[in-house]
DNA sequence: GGTACCAATTTTGGAGTCAATATGGGCCCG
DNA sequence: CGGGCCCATATTGACTCCAAAATTGGTACC
């Protein structure tokens, strides 16, 4: 049964590699949202069948990442301001959730780790490309998802965060909000050092940034009520 | 342009009525947990081309209600304790939030509605099946779901409901718990009208009940202070 | 009597093909 | 000269067919 068959497992992995590419370049900014993702297209310059294509499209459509309008074709889904605030205060929610659970999990291996990915955004922000931070702050993020025990929690909140269309390389270029970012990520993990857990989750509520205009009407308190 | 072809909507409507229409069957138990969904089978159950059965069981997969096994097929996601509690901690995460933006938010007719729809609940313990007790359920919530302004996050806890697999059926049985459940209706109208939002909110996680068993070794230590 | 092997059947996965529909340009008319 | 209609093209969506893989049942052997 669940033996290791090269075969199968590379082509399961190349479906969800596939949609994770379009995912990305979506992300980055190469298919702005509102473009329409013509199967043939996606087909020669992703080197695929037009069947792989389009059940990726399909699971990104079920994320909310694309839309789908019948006998027109796929196109990224326009970024809607009400649908973003929206999604960023799920995003407030979720992540805030998964603080509670983060504090006095990590390992000192895994928080040198993350001290290497906090500089490492910061000299990206320095020196290198846009492109180059958004990777630096996912991988940070990547990394700091881990030590969140609940499996489920964390799928939510990775799909969450694709589901923000190009959020980050629209809004990003403002400067002093990229260091900002650098800084909170420093503190982060200046606060599962000391095992504060208050200031630790305070501090990823604050990173997650308001979308342009903040109706502070619509907040929600709520500290997490999650068990451990 | 945009006119009004019944045959996009229709078709359209029949995926999802499809896609439902086979989470439905699993939550009311008829597919239990394990069950191999071969396509033939639901292709001649449901009517359908297999092309649509083969979509709407990749849609359920990204639900992550069913698993799908290379070369072996689809099948209903076996329930494994371990997930489930994380399931009912996402859930306490949403479902608290949610219940946190609701108070005040219902009129009197929305109110009258939700009386109605605990009633009937009520009803629906005291004479009717099981079945029909899920479906005077889901109504409420459905309904009392209504009251958040919140889009995405309404999508999101309508997913971790149904991504839990026959969870009801397999444990409603337990006399009590049903009539647990129609008091906790009763009691969310009650503070809602009221507006009571410490309450409401109190109630809302209250009414998550734990998993069934609690393996002590699964949990992530600490004991799972849920609810107040 | 139990076990291992083998063949037949069933089921999945994918590719190819074909009809239906939207898009864009050209043409005709006012 | 501007607007509306019609047709050619390209793209999508669905049905069908075929090969590959797994499961099942049977049989022979130990």
């Amino acid at each position: 049964m669940a033996k290791s068959p090269p075969a199968d497992v590379a082509a399961e992995d190349a479906l969800r590699a596939l949609e994770t590419a379009i995912a990305h370049d979506i992300h980055a900014g190469l298919l702005p949202p509102g473009t329409w993702l013509k199967q043939i297209d996606l087909q020669e310059r992703y080197g695929r069948s037009r069947g792989d294509v389009r059940r990726a499209l399909d699971k990104l459509v079920a994320q909310r990442l694309v839309q789908q309008v019948r006998n027109s074709g796929y196109r990224v889904h326009p970024l809607d301001p009400q649908r973003l605030d929206e999604l960023r205060q799920v995003r407030l929610i979720l992540e805030g959730a998964a603080a509670e659970t983060m504090v006095g999990r990590a390992d000192a291996a895994m928080l040198a780790r993350l001290r290497g990915l906090a500089t490492a955004f910061s000299l990206a922000v320095e020196h290198r490309s846009i492109l180059d931070q958004h990777e630096a702050n996912q991988a940070f993020h990547r990394a700091l998802l881990e030590l969140c025990p609940n499996a489920e929690l964390v799928r939510l909140i990775r799909e969450a965060r694709l589901r923000m269309p190009s959020a980050p390389m629209s809004q990003w270029p403002e400067r002093g909000w990229v260091e900002e970012s650098a800084r909170h990520h420093h503190a982060m993990v200046d606060a599962l050092e000391a095992g504060d857990r208050d200031a630790f989750c305070a501090m990823v509520r604050a990173h997650i940034r308001p979308t342009g205009r903040i109706p502070a009407a619509a907040m929600v308190r709520a500290p997490a009520p999650i068990a451990d």
